[in-house]
DNA sequence: TCAAAAGTGTTAACCATACACCCATGC
DNA sequence: GCATGGGTGTATGGTTAACACTTTTGA
């Protein structure tokens, strides 16, 4: 059924840049193409904006229907228009990213067409379209909020140790940071609450789990608290 | 000249929200819509995407066609593609934010179709579409932006005072700051070079004029370098 | 008892803030 | 000579950065 319009458009499409952690490396989640254009070629998850359905929408549904992810921390990136960057037409691309908690990461193998998978994001095959761009942008994005923004969260399980979030913040921001200073810093805000739990297993001393008091955050924004770093 | 698609698309437009500066006042550029939907009412500037434009093209050149105004700072924003945001059918729009600088403010009243005035960003008309949503947006990212990247010299002229200056940034994050402190440290960022003129015909002392030297901060950005308030 | 990571304080350098008076100019 | 904004320095408190050893646990 063919839709006409009196003036030329561009197709519409989402694509997400999903992160994820792995024993501590920055991954980041990309599909085998099928079909051509780019056939065997990786690429981010997405696909076109159906009529009527919000852009957020769109990269959700397009997240669950490749990956099987949903319930993730999903935000705007940026949009891509350049009339080359699909061969087949001028193609505008919302691009979102994603952060995904490490418990929920198994993308279900299940899903019929694609196979996802992790990669590192230091080691990244070669991708479709303009998606290394994307890409590019999406990790700049994400070292940059990082710092003002309590995002890293999303990538750990609800319950963490100190070292473990030490560790999303040098993954992240690829440099060491000072292991006293993280935890004098980040516990003086105020935003993590210890749990009653340590953690199980280890050859070594059992560490504190955290938790992220997301309310108290809220609380402390409204009046004008910045969370820096 | 009707356009045929297998699927249905989204109509895709641009919006500008147009920065500038009077008498040390944030305004905005906005546009008297003549016909439906929302005639009569203010507007951003902008339209629709033409087939095979890059999306800061279209930008660029609805800012033209619409205001006059060309060679302006202009960065991309956020796009919003709610289904309801436009009554004639689903259209995402991807915004844009320029800064004008107070010498090129003008808007050639010649243009056309519209009016385009400028008002203060503290007493905006009511506006059509989600243009208002659109224009808190932007003054946030402004807000942001003008923390870490250099951009208030954008809104004046080539050649300005200290004070002007230290003006622009208490317009945009709507705050006093302290002069002492204020020249101190933008002075110390080795970022502004002394003109040999100073403001004339004032009843005061005459202000030194000086310059941002876009050379020395991108040279000093590669060395990592960073601006900072 | 060894290996492995957890946890913990102090000091010194730097940076941010607060604050008030004299200067040059035009009218 | 007066009104107007231009221009300047210091002291204090707070923040960041650098740095090493003891503790706990499981194997």
């Amino acid at each position: 059924m063919p839709f006409t319009y009196e003036y030329p458009r561009p197709a519409v499409t989402v694509d997400c840049v999903v992160f994820g952690l792995d024993q501590g490396v920055l991954q980041l989640l990309l599909i085998k193409r099928n079909s051509p254009p780019f056939a065997g070629c990786w690429a981010l998850p997405g696909g076109f904006v159906d009529q009527n359905e919000t852009l957020d929408a769109a990269a959700r549904r397009e997240l669950e229907e490749e990956t099987g992810l949903r319930e993730v921390f999903l935000e705007q990136l940026f949009t891509f228009g350049d009339p080359g960057r699909d061969p087949r037409g001028h193609t505008v691309s919302v691009a979102y990213y994603a952060l995904v908690r490490q418990d929920r990461h198994v993308p279900q193998a299940a899903t019929d067409t694609s196979d996802a998978v992790w990669y590192s994001v230091a080691k990244l095959p070669k991708l479709a379209f303009d998606h290394q761009r994307i890409i590019s942008t999406a990790v700049a994005r994400l070292q940059g909020k990082v710092r003002y923004q309590p995002i890293n969260f999303e990538l750990l399980p609800r319950k963490f140790t100190l070292t473990e979030l030490q560790g999303v913040y040098e993954a992240v921001l690829e440099r060491a940071l000072d292991k006293r200073n993280f935890r004098k810093k980040i516990l003086a805000m105020g935003l993590l609450a210890e749990t009653k739990e340590k953690q199980q297993g280890v050859a070594h001393r059992a560490p504190q789990l955290y938790q992220f008091d997301a309310a108290k955050y809220k609380k402390l924004t409204k009046q004008g608290f910045n969370f820096e770093l």
